[in-house]
DNA sequence: CTGTTAGCGCGTTCAC
DNA sequence: GTGAACGCGCTAACAG
């Protein structure tokens, strides 16, 4: 049991290759053209017949490069937080740097601690998709010169780039959507916005736009784990409305989870009382006749989130713009068919 | 910019509390009953004003502790793995670990390279969901001493502990509904079995379990991206029965998924046509008239590997079991009341 | 092209 | 209780 032989060190790779420390250390260290092609194969072969693999750790110790990006979720159940850090994992691999993911479940608590752990870890770069507004301590990653990049939320007093997508144009698409298709009366239905920059814009810009066309409107906050309040104002809603065409304008994809359930629950008619959602969800196609939505390009903001980090990692000098927003696009389904 | 103020290191702690390293360092390696009061005070004053926190990185050198746990994560879009994850994450935190979470997409080439790395960090422990059957790295971490727990997927010749469902006990609660519910005949649907025990493990009770109830049945293994084989093998067995009540039971969510997919392009009448399927999802309650489901307890398992893993890592000397299985719990709904 | 010499920041004896 | 000295595995000068 147990043998527990100790992992190799470069010492012993070096040894047996018959070489220094240090040309081990350039082998490894994407040096190798400074080689001699025989030094390189020696080492090659004593460093493969002992399994040798650098120590990461001892790597960052010297030069600071953990290779590590950190990334804070604030809900790792939300499957479009999944398919971003999916995003963020895939494009951190591609620049050789592995992911550290530390899940919040929205608990500004969770987060500081986890932020500490990651300055702990050194941690080359951050992805923050807040959950509070940990300003203190993204200042100080800041001011140690480590790169953050804010995504879907921004944090007050904290100058990052932001990524994610474009609110504005986002509740702008789905009204005009609802409007041509003949909505009078839309309902939006929203999570709390108190810590999400993204809600706040959102719901805003939907008493804007919806004015703008013209439509009758309200909006609802979504309670943490009760839905009798929207259940209400959804009832309210069509009551007071019952001489137009309503329509309920979902938030995100957890909105769009509890009031396809207000639906069922009041036997509402899909499209007769129109549906629509921000976040796309594998089920939307499934609840007849399908629920319209938006679809956020997931990877590409994942993507474009660990390029703006790797462009201050190693300095490309360009400028880096301040916020990256991306356009949804539209999934038509009958859902807003009236 | 930039002011790239470094971070503190332990020794000017040590200088401003007017201490040595070694105070300091007790203080943070939980010796602090060793010092005295009024150093202790000194010692945290200084580590505050000076936002120090011990570097995990020179800290693992030493002792090889890192306080890390590596997980291997074959699918992290499926719900049920971000499910798990979601709990061994929960649980790590608990004893004062991190976690780094490591995507596979079912590659079992990015599985070689995710394991080198995790090994490069020097991780405490490994929680492996697999995609491919990674022996021989396995078998290095194992030889090292480092502890390995598979979840859900056994690895050929790898001996460690496996963390999971009980899949015989699942398919059997399967047919056995489905059998009380008067269906005659039932086709079971699963993803390719081949990297999968667990899926084999089902598939092969299936067959079993069906004849020991009685009732007529077929498989159907998943295409990729593709479903027209599945939806041609959905027919046939519709027709071939005609006469019977028929039902389709799922493997897992993704089964179940496709499945429901295939029902709505078949116009089948779910209930009249029974559905279930392993894996408990958000939507299931919302396909009218809601599909049957058997929820796994997945809190519980990705605990319980974690606890596993401690168990080794400090030795509680007591003989850990070689297998643990959860019972899953079945969630009756529409879908299979006929 | 290659080897030598210093540390990186910290934990750990072992003396005081 | 406390501090000095050494070493973890590696990279970064600086030689040769």
């Amino acid at each position: 049991m147990s043998s527990s032989s100790r992992r190799s060190t470069i010492l012993e790779v070096a040894r047996l290759a018959g070489a220094s420390k240090t040309s081990v250390s350039r082998y490894f260290g994407e040096e190798r053209d400074r080689l001699s092609p025989s030094l390189q194969a020696r080492i090659a072969h004593a460093a493969d017949t002992l399994g040798y693999q650098p120590n990461q750790m001892a790597r960052g110790l010297k030069g600071g490069r953990s290779k590590l990006i950190g990334m804070l979720v604030a809900d790792i159940r939300n499957p479009f937080s999944v398919a971003i850090t999916h995003g963020v994992e895939q494009a951190c691999r591609q620049y050789g740097y592995s992911l550290v993911v530390c899940n919040t479940d929205n608990d500004p608590e969770q987060e500081r601690q986890h932020l500490d752990l990651l300055g702990a870890y050194q941690v080359e770069g951050l992805v923050v998709n807040a959950s509070g507004n940990p300003e203190r301590q993204l200042h100080t990653f800041i001011s140690l010169g480590t790169p953050i990049v804010l995504l879907d939320r921004e944090v007050d007093h904290v100058e990052a780039e932001v990524v994610g997508l474009d609110n504005h144009l986002a509740i702008d698409m789905a009204l005009e959507h609802l409007a041509d298709q003949g909505y009078q009366a839309v309902l939006y239905v929203s999570e709390a916005p108190e810590q999400s920059s993204t809600r706040q814009k959102r719901l805003s810009r939907f008493s804007h736009a919806a004015e703008q066309h013209g439509l009758n409107y309200a909006t609802s906050l979504l309670a943490n784990s009760d839905s009798t309040a929207t259940l209400q104002a959804l009832s309210d809603f069509l009551a007071v409305h019952q001489q137009h065409a309503c329509a309920v304008l979902c938030g995100n994809g957890n909105a769009t989870l509890v009031v396809t359930r207000l639906f069922q629950q009041l036997g509402l008619p899909l499209g007769k009382v129109g549906l629509m959602g921000i976040d796309e969800l594998d089920w939307c196609a499934l609840v007849s006749p399908g629920i319209t939505t938006l679809a956020q390009p997931t990877d590409a903001i994942g993507k474009t989130a660990v390029e703006c980090l790797m462009h201050r990692i190693a300095p490309h000098t360009s400028a880096m713009p301040t916020t990256v927003s991306f356009a949804p696009s539209l999934i038509e389904r009958g859902s807003t068919q009236r």
